[in-house]
DNA sequence: ATCTCTCTGTACCTGGTGGTACAACCGCAA
DNA sequence: TTGCGGTTGTACCACCAGGTACAGAGAGAT
């Protein structure tokens, strides 16, 4: 019984990678069960066996994001512990969207801009994860202040928020316009912005 | 003949007024022609009688959105001519999106971000729009630098898209998380931002 | 060998989506 | 008054989306 198992599991997690990829690249409300179905080769069947709707796959496919992001095993570090990281956090994200030729955004920004009165579930989901993200960059900030390497107007939490938001923005602008220039460009803007708190001159 | 003629084009209004506040509230591909059918009070009939398809209803919203920029006559007001002026682009903003409790992004934003490789005309119409958005801040910033106001590190293409960038994220974000406030202080932190450039103090 | 349990494949079903066909209508011109 | 243009309403349709039902298949436990 254990080897049904593992095959199980195995087929599961298929599944949830076909989607994931399929829901960045065009957004859940864009794809079918069936496109999932094809793209991860399963068959009906399974899909209804391990997820017990559409929804239910949305929501797994966060789930396993964050706890990716929790692990440090995503594609994007968001352990950032020096100024270094934190344009490394920036910069990852303009080279996966370079990677796909930019004819995609943020996968959680692409979800995040679909969901309706409807989708309370995946809202929460998302702003979990973003909520996370955020704390990990909170937390860096918090730092540099205690050892007196920001100035006192500058507040963790919002320049955290300011980060995040500048690179979704930064990113929604590279997939419609289909250039990485202007996405470029507003990442050091807004670096240049968030050195402008740190005390010592940076680079 | 004048009479119908008058009447044909105000159903058409309707459709694209209709269309429009769909798509703004749960995006283009969530939205059925017999919902907006419904919601303007029309029929199938003048649906395709003045539409050739849904994709062509989407394209003509979008071109009714830039001809409304570009006149002048949409909501937020593009025509930036002084700091104050640019703050109230900035707020408009905010204040439309709190006007719908948070629930809704930008309207371009969210259309941008449901473009997939099919959607090649939406997409270009969306890029034209933010291009015009853009071009109208940079003559701003344009016009600052060459009365002085602006220091020389300014590049008043690159503030322009860090504008839009950040505004949209801003929004996305408020969007997500159903609240304005890290909207507020991301438009915040955007603005400090730009007023660093400024040679003479602002505010 | 049989029972059981998870896994897998296929057939099918219901409702909605995007769209067409077509008939009628209205105001006016000749 | 018939004709003609743009306009409007309704019936219909093919297709696909999301989901159910159900029948096997394989690997243990007994």
């Amino acid at each position: 019984m254990r080897r049904q198992f593992v095959r199980g599991a195995e087929t599961r997690l298929r599944i949830i990678h076909s989607a994931a990829d399929l829901f960045h690249k065009q957004g859940a409300r864009a794809t079918s069960p069936d496109e999932i179905i094809e793209a991860s080769r399963t068959g009906k069947g399974q899909f209804y066996h391990y997820f017990k709707s559409k929804e239910g796959l949305i929501h797994e496919v966060l789930q396993t994001h964050l706890d990716e992001i929790k692990r440090g095993a995503s594609r994007v570090s968001y352990e950032i512990n020096s100024w270094k990281d934190l344009e490394m956090w920036f910069d990852a994200q303009v080279e996966s969207q370079k990677s796909y030729e930019m004819t995609r955004g943020c996968p959680f920004g692409t979800l995040g801009n679909e969901v309706t009165d409807n989708d309370e579930l995946i809202r929460q989901d998302l702003s979990l994860i973003f909520e996370v993200v955020k704390n990990k960059l909170a937390a860096f900030f918090v730092r540099e202040k205690a050892k007196g390497n920001l100035t006192k107007q500058a507040d963790a939490e919002v320049l955290a928020d300011f980060c995040i938001a500048s690179m979704q923005g930064a990113m929604l602008m590279g997939k419609i316009k289909r250039s990485s220039q202007t996405v470029e460009t507003t990442v050091q803007e807004a670096l240049t912005h968030l050195r402008s708190y740190f005390v010592k001159a940076r680079r």
